[in-house]
DNA sequence: TCTGGGGTCCTAGGACCC
DNA sequence: TCTGGGGTCCTAGGACCC
């Protein structure tokens, strides 16, 4: 009977990109240690002890010069390369244990236990735990639950009470559910952001337990079907569907800001030219054309002089994952929303309309981009690329001098090379 | 000179996530 | 001095068609 019941895990690395860098230098172990974001701008993840000593998520670091000092909190800057490629060895453990997993983010994976008898899950998550803590280093969390959103509220409470539960806690069959949501703050529960908070706050609704119980019709007028469906969820009627397949993405986005602010068309061009490059390389991974480009600049919010924000969209006579055409119009549109006289801090593109690159014929007149000679061009760069490193081969619109590239003063090294070798599990 | 209703598609903007 | 980046989904409203 109990046999088809859906069960979905929540995993959750415990203090990503901080535990990442303990990993590789063990002396942060135990020291307040926050990692900030590119730039070295805002603190992005903290470790429990900077955490305790007052450190909030996203404060911009020069805010918090005073505690730093006097607590001697290492500061790290973001080694996406790094994350990344940790982030793999975990993902790849957690589907040894349990291969029906959705990677939902970097640090995130939600696992399907569905079947699986309540009592024993508990034990699995633990052996999961101890494993991915041997394996790769990481501490995590583990959440278990009827849904997803369960499966979040159960993250969060394995994680605050770390030693009570061991890091695992589980919210399917619990004597005392509706205790648990009233003690979980609106706010916090999975898919209410800080706007909705504040409404639900202003409408009576505190915590989780009330949300659950709202009318459907209130809901979903005021919080659309979004907000329904998480109160669904917190009923235990699962509405959010675990996603196994990666899914190809709808959109690629390129942005940075840059060191220093830029003035001329010159300068971001280069800026525009490498943003193109970047997504284009990752189009082509996923085996996609790109039907349109936007571009968008952005003015120094935080000084004197005007305020700029602009931006293009620009639809491509063809699909196309040719870097050279790519840029060619995506410069075209830069030059239209260029002013003189600004001080330019950021810039971006955003590929979008991706159709698969397998298609025929798209338009009987143009020639298609897929099985042409540019196809085959773009397919030697990025083998080069990935073999010899990013970057070894460019296009010249990118510039050498890259006068706008980022702050990163206390980053540290590529430890990691190609994880292989996966250690035998023992049970 | 005056004038319906309904469907569909697209876009901008706002909400959310990590 | 110094304030991140990359996504998704939903809705309202306008354009357009019959």
């Amino acid at each position: 009977m109990s046999s088809d019941r859906k069960i979905v895990a929540l995993v959750d690395c415990n203090n990503f990109y901080v535990s990442c860098e303990r990993v590789f230098n063990p002396k942060l172990d135990g020291k307040p240690t926050v990692v900030l974001s590119n730039n070295d701008g805002c603190v992005i993840s903290r470790s429990d002890e900077a955490k305790l000593i007052g450190i909030e998520m996203g404060v911009p670091i020069f805010k918090c010069q005073e505690l730093v000092e006097k607590h001697k909190i290492q500061v790290l800057s973001s080694n996406y390369v790094l994350y990344g490629d940790m982030s793999h060895r975990v993902m790849k453990t957690l589907s040894i244990f349990c291969p029906e997993i959705e990677i939902y983010s970097i640090d995130e994976a939600f696992l399907s236990f569905s079947g699986m008898d309540p009592e024993e899950i508990n034990n699995y998550c633990r052996l999961i735990t101890k494993t991915v803590l041997k394996w790769v280093g990481i501490p995590i969390s583990i959440g278990i639950g009827p849904t997803k959103t369960l499966a979040k509220v159960a993250n969060k409470i394995a994680k605050k009470n770390k030693r009570a539960t061991g890091g695992v806690f589980n919210l399917t069959d619990h004597p005392d559910i509706d205790k648990v949501l009233e003690n979980m703050e609106v706010g916090g529960i999975w898919g209410i952001g800080r706007q909705y908070s504040k409404f639900l706050k202003k409408n009576g609704v505190m915590n989780a337990l009330q949300l659950r119980d709202s009318p459907d019709e209130w809901l979903h007028k005021n919080l659309t079907v979004v907000g329904m469906r998480t109160a669904l969820e917190l009923r235990g009627v699962s509405c959010i569907e675990l996603e196994i397949m990666q899914k190809n993405k709808k959109a690629i986005g390129r942005s940075r800001s840059f060191g220093t602010d830029l003035f001329t068309l010159d300068e971001l061009n280069q800026a525009v030219s490498t943003f193109v490059t970047m997504a284009g390389e990752y189009l082509r991974k996923q085996k996609s054309l790109a039907a349109g480009i936007h571009v968008f600049v952005i003015s120094n919010p935080f000084k004197e002089g005007p305020r700029y924000f602009n931006s293009v969209s620009i639809n491509l006579p063809r699909p196309t994952a040719l870097v050279s055409e790519l840029i060619n119009y995506a410069l075209q549109g830069l030059k239209t929303i260029f002013r003189e006289g600004v001080k330019y801090k950021k810039a971006g593109i955003l590929l979008f309309g991706l159709v698969p690159d397998d298609i025929t014929q798209l338009d009987f007149f143009l020639p298609s981009y897929p099985g042409s000679k540019e196809k085959k061009l773009m397919e030697v760069l990025d083998i080069i690329n990935t073999k010899y490193g990013r970057n070894t081969v460019y296009p010249l619109s990118n510039g050498v001098e890259r006068k706008w590239k980022m702050r990163q003063l206390k980053k540290s090294p590529s430890y990691t090379t190609n994880w292989t070798e996966i250690p035998e599990v023992k049970t």
